[in-house]
DNA sequence: CTGAAAGCGCTTACAG
DNA sequence: CTGAAAGCGCTTACAG
């Protein structure tokens, strides 16, 4: 049987015999149609497998049935599984919309790509995975109409915002390690402008006011961002013979973890070892290390709901705070 | 001064007193055109910041400027490492074309999201990240007529291949361990059906052929895929007394590493480890582990290098292997 | 060198 | 309930 390489709407309605018109409402279901004439069509189109050009669809529409997600691309991008599970949460969200993912990774420097993308009118909205305090891609859609949703919080005005709550995850952990007996809680991270930063750093003060007790300063190592200054905080920390080693993330719990293996100081008999964020570079760790856990799948979904939502015209919260997750492990027993 | 939300070519030519026709030559530079006439479009457009629809662009001219990159989708990806880097050398690439990443991810046992794609001819191309022995992917892409091609290799006739030479690299790393005098050495891996598994495999039949000795099976441990299995075959591998122990990858290297620590073996005195894959994850082990190193952003670019010429029509080869580098470190001395 | 017109493959008022 | 026609924003033979 011969078919035509890829068949149109003017395809199908010359071969059954009524207008373009009738099969485009046969198809999306919209309009008033006959249910004998739409089943025709229906039945002709699965036979035929005729699946309508989106580009088309788009064109007439005004829309590209595409959202931007931009990742950052950094040189040493060690979280990539949570932006990974983050998209897996986007897609499985977009799928459901027949949306598509139309990826690019900028430099926090330049966003040129992301620029070019919105310019050719390739999106109908874009999800920025990460964002710093100040952030150019945030001004850079700010001043476009095109609606857009963050990952992480931010401080600019009407940006709407999909997070977990650092904040109280992390009082949350530092609380529970005060209430232990822990007196002396290093807390080791870079500084690197990042909100989740602020934030962890903030719920790091609750716990202490929540305890009515006061942070000492010198045990706050908030160094540069690169991994000689975490090391030499470790040293630090321990010089200070701190009980507890409270990491920002999971990219300094690893390095701080081998900087304790290489000095032979035991985790958790000689110090406890405690992380602002999971991921699987910390799974095969001896002893397991405590830390708190996010859903960065839910997290994908749920900003990818938000940003179809807005391109539907609906109204959205500007700010939404997902639950977490304390999970205690033998890093601190 | 007052602008539209977003002008149009045709706003452009009625601003301009010319018609829709030289506005498009003077931007795509095809076509005869006046000098002057060319200026003057240009500078408007210029000024006014006017970008050409690209959909509408695409609709005319048949194409999306989209290319698709599918990425596994597997329930413990580790090698994210390997991905993001390619993407970046694809996204680079791409751009240059100013071409565009639609992004997807499928499991090996469900291609519908990358189906969906093609069938709405969202791209004019698509690359396949992963290639496994039996792969769905590449024959639902075999029987439609949009270009693509691989980044591994594949048996499969036809397919258009980027790739690094694994069996010759694995062969290199196996050859040199042997000849620094090793008898015994263990291979360790997953019995996964990837393609590039067969690869390292062979590579390392090629070293004891070229040193005319022959493999003992009993070394030879390719497990299914799960971690008890490897945990297992390295006790295995002690029994047998091995002074050497091959990983497959990256994955499997860091588990097997985590078994070492766990029995307290000491790599390099007791046992010698070196990997044929190496990625971040191994990054700040101690010691550095021996292993095969490869450019992924290369990979990346040459791939999609490849199918843009493909797009345009250009001839490819069918296959193509990139060099690679063995670095000797601390974990063979 | 320049433009009117048809076309890419859809959608959607507007008529009937 | 159905269709002719205009339109989405470009490109490109075809004329002149």
């Amino acid at each position: 049987m011969e078919e035509k390489e890829t068949l149109t709407i003017a395809d199908v309605a010359e071969a059954l015999g009524v207008s373009k018109t009738t099969v485009s409402r046969a198809i999306s279901g919209k309009g008033r149609i006959g249910k004998e004439t739409r089943e025709k069509v229906l039945a002709f189109i699965e036979e035929h497998n005729f699946k309508p050009n989106m580009i088309a669809k788009g064109l007439a529409k005004s829309k590209t049935y595409n959202i931007c997600v931009v990742m950052p691309r950094d040189y040493e991008m060690v979280d990539w599984n949570f932006f990974q599970t983050c998209l897996f949460g986007i897609q499985e969200r977009a799928q459901m919309a027949e949306y598509d993912i139309l990826l690019t990774m900028c430099r926090m420097d330049d966003i040129s790509s992301l620029e070019r993308i919105i310019d050719d009118h390739k999106v109908d909205g874009v999800i920025l995975m990460r964002t710093v305090l100040k952030d150019i891609q945030i001004e850079f859609m700010l001043q476009k109409t095109i609606p857009f949703v963050t990952i992480g919080s931010s401080n600019y005005k009407g940006v709407v915002q999909m997070d977990h709550n650092h904040r109280s995850a992390c009082r949350d952990l530092t609380l529970g390690i005060l209430k232990k007996g822990v007196k002396r809680i290093a807390l080791i991270g870079e500084d690197d402008g990042y909100i989740v930063t602020q934030s962890r750093l903030s719920g790091y003060f609750d716990a202490f006011v929540k305890m009515d007790r006061k942070v000492e300063d010198k045990l706050l190592f908030l160094s540069p961002e690169n991994h000689l200054s975490v090391d030499k905080s470790v040293e630090g920390a321990l010089a200070e013979g701190v009980e507890c080693i409270l990491c920002m993330d999971d990219s300094v719990t690893r390095r701080v973890l081998k900087v304790l293996r290489e000095s032979k100081v035991s985790v958790p008999s000689d110090v406890w070892v405690a992380s602002f964020f999971d991921s699987t570079i910390l799974a095969d760790n001896v002893p397991s290390i405590t830390s708190l856990s996010f859903d960065s799948k839910e997290l994908g979904m749920e900003a990818c709901r938000v940003l179809l939502d807005m391109i539907e015209g609906v109204t959205v919260a500007e700010r939404t705070l997902l639950p977490y997750e304390v999970v205690w492990k033998g890093s601190t027993i």
